[in-house]
DNA sequence: CTTGACATCGAACGCATGTTCGTGTATAAA
DNA sequence: TTTATACACGAACATGCGTTCGATGTCAAG
């Protein structure tokens, strides 16, 4: 029922490459209005649109509301320059390295990491290509957690999962969160869905009973939940 | 008459590093209103007022109503900060370099050099001291011209003087300017002053009687005289 | 065919930011 | 003392420029 995106297009590498060359000569980023011109895009909105992907692959940094705001992230510039010219390497900046935080019990709150850091630890994280990720993400945002146990049955997740999430404190109807219900002391994987003034927390496997919060504040959303990797362990 | 110019003062140069350590960290430069905060001046215009002059003195490039358009030069900057770390080498920078673009003749037009180009030939060039010159002026809106022949004296300038001059084409009441008299083809230098519809050219020598010019279009400024440097020669 | 996410557009909105101006003070030269 | 200029302030003003929104087109999955 997707469309999933393209990836980086030529228009990306586009913008990348006149702001780069715009820095070089000027000494500070070009406006949107000048990469339209540059880019022969007729609105402000289509570039703004690309900048955001942008940032969300992590290319470039933008500071709002602030005229020219833009810093190249030179790193992940010279890998895409460096890919564009040696097919060969190709893929590498199509994954997506996500940082494992640590473990979702049903027991414990959901361990979000701080807001920005650095958390960069190689070990405990996985890659994740960008095409399985919905767009615009920025992967600032994203974080995994293995799940530990077998209390999240009901949401179709299995002990030694991997859940891909997103930090949130709010959702909108049809996603599913990772929700902590206060009065319970308890973690679960819900479908969320708005019912007045009421939440509907619907499980994943639809012959179980869904759970209604007469009080939305009894309740609070640690993050969406992107996707849920299994690994199956091969013999062979 | 006047109050002559400190110099580049702590305010410029505190500008000036706010601006590099700014650019550094952000990957474009500053806004006026943060340059305010940062440096404790409480009005826009005031550093307004210093970046025109940082921009004189050929420290930084700005490009107008161009939202952070200010562009560091890097040469500059550096020989000002090497300056204050040792202020043995000092005053380097308190001279302007001004290119001898060429001689002024009576009978011929001044070679005014085109408006950019770096006419960068060290030979034919003299070295003013900044002090010496009027604030705010771009110094690259000046050149400088050899006198050829005694057809300047009632100019009080003399065969082989160097004037300085700045890039005009109108004038004020009481600067002296360079001008051409199209119906006479000569070139002269006279004291400027708009008198109702015409226009008065007063001899520096007090003397001498004034050129009274009933059309103003008959006339074209060249420029506007800032100095008469003569140089005599010295036996010893 | 319908649905929904991607991709694009143009126009409007509103804050960010450079520019201008009137005014005032201090200082050095005349 | 007078005068011309550097230096400084703050308030408007005008525009640069990012943001938002509704509308439309396209394409792949259901």
């Amino acid at each position: 029922m997707v469309k999933r995106s393209q990836g980086i297009g030529p228009r990306h590498t586009k913008i990348l490459v006149y702001m780069e060359r715009y820095q070089k000569k000027y000494g500070y980023p070009p406006a949107i209005r000048e990469i339209c011109e540059e880019t022969e895009i007729s609105s402000t909105s289509v570039v703004n649109y690309y900048l955001e992907q942008l940032e969300g692959w992590g290319y470039i940094k933008r500071e709002k509301n602030i005229s020219r705001g833009i810093t190249i992230i030179k790193d992940a510039f010279n890998k895409l320059m460096d890919e564009s010219i040696n097919p060969l390497v190709e893929k590498v900046e199509t994954l997506v390295r996500i940082p494992v935080v640590g473990r979702i019990v049903a027991g414990l709150p959901v361990p979000v990491p701080a807001s920005d850091l650095a958390y960069f630890d190689p070990e405990s994280a996985i890659d994740i290509a960008r095409s399985m990720l919905p767009q615009r993400e920025k992967m600032d945002d994203l974080f995994a957690l293995e799940v530990q146990g077998e209390s999240m049955i009901d949401a179709m997740v299995n002990d030694g999962d991997v859940i891909i999430m997103k930090k949130a404190t709010e959702a909108r109807n049809g996603e599913m969160v990772a929700v902590w219900l206060l009065d319970k002391d308890e973690t679960t994987l819900k479908y969320f869905y708005h019912e007045g003034s009421k939440v509907r927390l619907q499980p994943a496997n639809k012959t179980m009973q869904p759970i209604i919060i007469d009080d939305p504040k009894t309740i609070q959303i640690q993050g969406k939940v992107l996707m849920v990797v299994r690994r199956l362990p091969v013999v062979g």
